[in-house]
DNA sequence: CGTCGTCGGATTGTTACCAATCTTTCGGCG
DNA sequence: CGCCGAAAGATTGGTAACAATCCGACGACG
């Protein structure tokens, strides 16, 4: 048996191949993506709250598939930190701790700031459109006290302003904090706190508008900076007391 | 039959479980991260160059694995754009488009520029101590002309600022896009540019320890822009001509 | 009455097998 | 001699059964 790897680079193919499908026959490959989207927005939406079981089985019969195919979209989330797994005990959404809420909204300051730069060099007159047609659709959910439009909108307001900016692979890690955001906002967001800042898209957008780059960094820091003070981040979050590292060389 | 998710957020685990396991029983799940960072490893280290296949029973063979597991791997490094999967056919080494290049260094430097700025904030005793034993061992190594070593350390001395900076989101962030930058340059070097810039990394270090965040900032743009302006992202990269487009109607 | 130990049920993880698809080789034909 | 077509081989994708592990309940004992 050889032991060495193929090296055929000429056989390998040059791209994802082409969108090679007939009409209405959605593939194998976008089935799989409609089940990730559909736990996905459930999470986000909170209809799945940190720390709820995911059982393969049911998922697999809700979605009408199997147990594999469940087993790969739960990985998938689990690599992006949506659930978490645990050996032999199965997949649950999951918990970010304290210090994981902080460092995705440090993260997110620190690359939204730059974003928003980014996207204040290439805004056109088209997407200053979107961006406005989107905050208004903001503020009509705000209007009729759709809560639930509200909390989707204003994640897709700043993956929209990403996508302005041009690069799609930050667009995908922001899509990624933005998804995070929500469970760290589920779990440690005050009772009473639920509806300000609503504003703070229009004053972002207001000085992008103005081409004032600046400006507009600084209204996102403040507004991330907003949110996350309005969380609880300073409690304690359990003693958490470790029996192990306590009893260290005792035994 | 339920249809409902179990919604028992009591019953869900805090936290990944602890570290409960013996001296010398390495578990499946460490087993499993070894075959990843192996794979890993060769790819960026262009033993696997891009368009390599990955054959499932080989690597299944050569791990002394199954090939689930293997195929795990796969799907992780497939999720990380480390590889790309095609149905049917199997899974190879990713080879990135011009755009992926482009996009994968305006990341970095857009990332890179701010981590470097927060890393000057939190630069300590110990952290400055750590840097400049890396560059030295940097500059140890592209004097005895370990190509090799020099690769592997260039990358690491990003990764070690991302780490100063005290975010492992962002890390973690970064450590894809240093892996990614490895294929790029593996497809778009020139043939003639393999050892310049090897001191890049000294006068960002420098400018670090003289407290000039801004000039270390600017240091690791120029240092990114460098690598970038040392490939061939000009050349057409295949006239990929969509036949089907051009006949679109002419059926 | 509380705690520990044991057993049963349920869920996950793995393995083996089969089906589907693609590549390659071989043969025929122009 | 080259090109097209078909069958064989190889590889991937899916399914189902099995094994391992964990959780909860029950019962015994202190």
């Amino acid at each position: 048996m050889t032991s060495d790897i193929a090296f055929d680079t000429a056989a390998a193919p040059r791209q994802a191949q082409g969108p090679s499908r007939r009409k209405g026959d959605l593939d194998e490959a976008e089935r799989e993506s409609r089940i990730y989207e559909a736990l996905l927005v459930a999470i986000v939406e909170r209809r799945l709250p940190p720390g709820a079981k995911l059982p393969e089985i049911e998922l697999a019969e809700i979605f009408g598939t199997n147990r594999s195919r469940i087993r790969r979209v739960l990985g998938r989330l689990a690599q992006e930190r949506m659930v978490s797994q645990v050996l032999n005990r199965g997949s649950f959404v999951a918990r970010p701790t304290v210090e994981d809420a902080r460092e995705v909204f440090d993260a997110r300051r620190l690359l939204e700031r730059s974003l928003v730069r980014a996207a204040a060099e290439r805004l056109g007159e088209r997407a200053l459109q979107r961006l406005r047609a989107h905050v208004e659709r903001e503020r009509e959910a705000a209007r009729r006290g759709d809560a639930l439009a509200r909390v989707r909108l204003s994640g897709e307001f700043h993956l929209l302003l990403a996508e302005v900016a041009g690069n799609r692979i930050l667009e995908d890690v922001l899509r990624e904090l933005v998804a995070r955001s929500s469970l760290v906002v589920a779990l440690y967001e005050h009772v009473a706190s639920a509806d300000c800042s609503h504003e703070e898209h229009g004053t972002i957008l207001d000085a992008l508008a103005a081409g004032e780059a600046g400006a507009a960094a600084d209204a996102m820091l403040h507004h991330l900076s907003e949110i996350e003070e309005r969380l609880r981040l300073d409690q304690p979050e359990e003693p958490k007391i470790d029996l192990r590292s306590l009893f260290a060389g005792a035994r």
